[in-house]
RNA sequence: GCUCGGAUGGUGGAAUGGUAGACACGCAAGACUUAAAAUCUUGUGACCAUAGCGGUUGUGCGGGUUCAAGUCCCGCUCCGAGUACCA
């Protein structure tokens, strides 16, 4: 019987999905483990070879865990909305629910054909109403609630109404858009209107006037991690500052518990650097300052130190100073300056990079020396970081100092020996000069000191700053999740709950209205009972995948997110797979989303996921064939510098082993029917090249065209092989020969001359050894998700117990479960052939004994001066003495000693013997 | 600019401070075959030597620690990722 992996994968397949074995339930008697996948959005070209690298990790984690003996929770769905699936309908007037479904219908079943083991009993859509039903519920719920900086906690907004009528705003302290003050008597003195919008400056989900990034093209807002560098991820469309009144969720009240959390996780360095630099907690000083026309003001500095250098003060253009501030004499300049970088584009903002300001014609006192300073415009200071104002010391701001050097601004160093002729002197080194009380002091000292002299004098306080922004949650789009919000009297008020899911209504075009509103706009009865307006916007892509681990718990509980006691038996994801673009979008939403669910006690955990492996990205591995220039002849790939030659990328499909196909590459494109070639030892070599995997290069490789060649167990072990998980690499078809020669070579353990060859007699102890050493590597590296050494071992154990001719049915039987989390098809098939009757799902994962992996003998690497020469066997038991006396009496050693005696003799034992000359 | 990774044969990659290059691809030779494919066996870092034994050198570069360094420390070079007027 030959290895037939078609039809043994489609048997198997039938076979589990018939069963139910992936279905699990909450199990009490037995310890839960929760393998999570980032859920894909379903896009229309369907699944590449890169795409699943991923899935078949935390497959074989899942079902390597299930052997173990743990409930595993391995689901996975979908996070169906998206703009793509807009565009396309905005195209096609095709509805993107249509597309969308079709899409999925095409994923899930090229996913089948990999042998995953999801429950897909459990599987979400985040556009199904009934799961966004929970998105909207979430959002009711961080409407309804405050941020308490003193408990660290999110609570109920109906307390704060409470604390306010009875203190005013006094002793408390509080997460909010802009600073207020007020008293008991003053908030009970305000219209329920008046009262309303106080609230919204608290609210932890809120509408507030921000800037925005707003992409034109694209005719909506943008989140921060939505945009590099000017321009959007989706479409590369340019993006510009705009203030707007959107709805925001107050990320940035969790900044510290965000940060915090970062310690309890088993994430990469990297990653946790990543999300720490998006954070970007600073420790500094905020510190007051006067203006001659009495005016105050405050700025930010992690420099205190440096208070003795400031020579000139700067307002961000957006700053609201800038108005109360700026003399009679400058209004037309100022005015002018702040028109001129309005217009100004965000991707403009940044590439320009050349000095510009403009003086306000005010002074400000400085509050140690009383010295007039002069107070300038420029937007280098960007308003929504610190309070939008900076005092500037040139000498030791390379931004300052540029600013100085351009308007001829006085530089004052404060460092001993620092040079600032040419540039600043950044650096937190060094010893105060020019600086009062902190002459003599060493930076290090003189930031505390200042800070300390700052409060005595009551000039300032002591602050730490985060970079985290609010997320801003409104989109003008159509394909999102609807805002549970109506609006009476221009106040937003939220709907009952026991209305949701507020389903998203049909509109005749997914276009914006002809009066500018979002698409919503052009849904008729849009509008509550009483007739009360919806919400145009809808949420943005975030929204879905915030919580979508949670549903996965209890996913078709309508009466809550997820119920208490799916919460407290699966807890948070044990190990989460994916890949690092999430980094500063989605795992940041995701932890706040989660930590506000438990701050209002619905869930157990307060991170999400506790273990996290980000895969890389498969690239693609191009392919060229050389044409010789003006003609329709094509050289081979070591002869193409004999010729003047443009490469042209042939698809990669058409290639095996670099060898082209010389029959398809005709058929490919009738320009190429008359082509001729010159080849090497009768082939066609194409050159190659690294490059992103995308349809325009022709190296898309589709896991379906592997499956039907080589069969999902060699894709599933190949993809593992190709190099350690978390590595991006090519895509590279040749070298998959080897892994499935692999599984042709365990097929012929059992089977010989088409029968069943398995023995039953005593393992003897020589095969014994091969396969524990395998299930104690194997151990050990899944546990570390290193599955490429884990494949590896398999291929050493399958060449020894081949070489040794084991037929062994217990040998085997172990193997076939060792092999079941990575080839299951195949190990199914197997052990079945052993004659079990349950699946090898059920089975247990060996253990192994040491007994059977004790030496007898050690090779020992007999070194002279630390460099390896030769190598003894000694028995396990042989002592230092019978060693030393044993390697210096060898006649190799003769050689290195030279007659002279060694100084010293070094011996690990069963390892290594250096001999120190 | 800052932060974090990384650099090992023709290729992908292995190596708790202890025989560098496991495993696999590719390549070469051989066996089987009318032939090819498939399969199996052997060899395969480089250089030198070779009938045979063998020797030198070698993990991006330069130093250091150590009996012993791909691995630890210091200083560079190059590549990748993240972030960027964040005061």
């Amino acid at each position: 019987m030959d290895y037939n992996f078609g039809e043994i994968e489609k048997r198997w397949q039938q076979y589990w999905a018939d069963r139910q074995t992936y279905r699990v339930t909450e199990d009490a008697t037995k310890p839960k483990y929760y393998v999570l996948d980032m859920f894909p959005y379903p896009s229309g070209a369907g699944l590449h070879v890169g795409h699943p690298l991923g899935y078949i990790a935390s497959d074989i984690f899942s079902r390597f865990k299930r052997l173990q003996g743990y409930n595993v929770l391995h689901p996975m769905g979908y996070d169906a909305y998206g703009l793509p699936a807009e565009q396309y309908a905005i195209q096609t007037g095709q509805h993107p629910a249509v597309t969308t479904g079709q899409n999925i219908a095409r994923y899930r079943k090229q996913l089948d054909k990999i042998g995953f083991s999801y429950d897909w009993s459990r599987e979400v859509r985040t556009c199904d109403p009934a799961y966004y039903k929970w998105t909207q519920w979430a959002f009711i719920r961080m409407f309804h609630s405050y941020y308490c900086n003193q408990a660290q906690q999110a609570r109920p907004i109906a307390e704060l109404v409470e604390l306010f009528s009875q203190q005013g705003t006094a002793g408390l302290d509080l997460a909010c858009s802009v600073p207020m003050s007020f008293s008991a008597a003053e908030w009970n003195g305000m219209s329920e209107k008046e009262q309303q919008e106080i609230l919204m400056n608290y609210r932890i989900a809120y509408l507030g006037d921000t800037m925005v990034n707003w992409c034109p093209q694209l005719g909506t807002v943008l989140a921060n991690d939505e945009v590099s560098e000017g321009l959007s991820i989706r479409g590369g469309y340019p993006v510009e500052q705009k203030k707007m009144r959107q709805w925001c969720l107050r990320v940035s009240a969790y900044a510290p518990r965000l940060l915090e959390g970062l310690e309890k996780v088993e994430w990469s360095d990297s990653l946790k650097e990543t999300q720490r630099n998006w954070i970007g907690r600073s420790e500094g000083a905020v510190i007051h300052f006067r203006t001659t026309g009495d005016i105050t003001f405050d700025i930010f500095t992690t420099r205190a130190d440096t208070i003795f250098g400031v020579t000139f003060m700067v307002l961000a253009p957006e700053s609201e100073l800038v108005e109360q501030l700026t003399t009679p004499e400058q209004r037309h300049a100022v005015k002018q300056y702040i028109d001129q970088t309005g217009k100004k584009t965000e991707r403009e903002r940044i590439a320009d990079r050349s000095v510009s300001g403009v003086f306000s014609g005010a002074y400000a006192i400085h509050p140690f020396t009383g010295e007039h300073l002069p107070i300038w415009i420029s937007d280098y200071v960007l308003a929504g970081y610190g309070t939008g104002a900076i005092m500037a010391v040139p000498a030791h701001d390379s931004r300052d100092y540029a600013f100085a050097r351009h308007f001829n601004l006085p530089i004052v160093p404060l460092i001993a020996g620092c040079d600032v002729s040419e540039e600043s002197f950044d650096a937190k080194e060094g010893v105060m000069i020019n600086s009062c009380f902190l002459n003599g002091l060493t930076v290090k000292e003189a930031i505390p000191a200042a800070i300390n002299a700052v409060e005595q004098r009551g000039l300032g306080y002591r602050r730490i700053n985060y970079r985290l922004r609010d997320a801003i949650f409104s989109r003008q789009r159509y394909w999102g999740e609807p805002f549970p919000i109506y609006y009476k009297d221009g106040m937003p008020y939220t709907l009952p709950e026991e209305e949701l899911p507020l389903e998203l209504p049909e509109v005749d075009k997914f276009l914006p209205t002809e009066t500018g509103e979002p698409p919503l706009g052009r849904a008729k009865n849009w509008h509550t009972k009483e007739g009360y307006p919806l919400e145009l916007n809808t949420m943005p892509g975030f929204a879905g995948s915030s919580a979508y681990y949670l549903r996965y718990m209890d996913p078709h509980n309508d009466e809550a997110l997820v119920s208490k006691e799916a919460n407290s038996y699966w807890r948070n994801v044990d190990l989460y797979i994916g890949g690092t673009e999430h980094a500063t979008g989605h795992l940041v939403y995701s932890r706040f989303w989660n930590k506000f669910l438990f701050d209002i006690g619905v869930v157990c955990e307060d991170e999400p996921f506790q273990k996290l492996v980000n895969q890389g990205m498969i690239q693609g591995r191009s392919n060229f064939v050389y044409r010789i220039k003006g003609s329709n002849r094509f050289v081979s790939f070591n002869l193409k510098d004999q010729y003047e030659v443009t490469p042209i990328h042939v698809d990669v499909n058409m290639v095996h082993n670099d060898i082209l196909d010389i029959e398809a590459f005709r058929n490919w494109s009738p320009e190429y029917q008359t082509a001729e070639f010159i080849l090497e030892e009768g082939k066609y070599i194409c050159g190659w090249a690294v490059e992103k995997m995308s349809k325009s290069m022709f190296n898309v490789v589709n896991p379906d065209d592997i499956i039907s060649r080589y069969g999902a167990d060699t894709l599933r072990l190949y993809e593992m092989f190709l190099g350690p998980l978390e590595q991006s690499k090519p895509w590279d078809t040749n070298g998959i020969d080897g892994v499935h020669r692999f599984l042709r070579k365990v097929w012929n353990l059992f089977y010989q001359n088409e029968t069943l060859a398995v023995e039953d007699e005593e393992p003897s102890l020589k095969a014994l050894k091969v396969l524990h050493r395998l299930i104690k590597k194997l151990t050990s590296d899944i546990e570390q998700v290193s599955f490429n050494t884990s494949v590896s071992a398999f291929m050493i154990c399958v060449n020894e117990l081949t070489a040794m001719r084991c037929r062994n049915r217990s040998i085997l039987s172990e193997l076939v479960v060792c092999l079941a989390p990575f080839a299951p098809h195949i190990a199914e098939e197997l052990w079945h052939a052993l004659g079990n009757e349950t699946s090898v799902c059920d089975a247990t994962w060996p253990a192994w004994n040491e007994e059977y992996l004790k030496e007898d003998t050690f090779p020992y690497a007999i070194s002279f001066n630390g460099k390896s020469r030769f190598v003894i066997e000694f028995a396990a038991d042989a002592t230092r003495e019978e060693i030393e006396q044993a390697v210096l009496a060898h006649p190799n050693a003769q050689k290195w000693l030279k007659g002279k005696k060694a100084k010293k003799v070094i011996i690990v034992p069963g390892k290594i013997v250096n001999v120190v000359l």
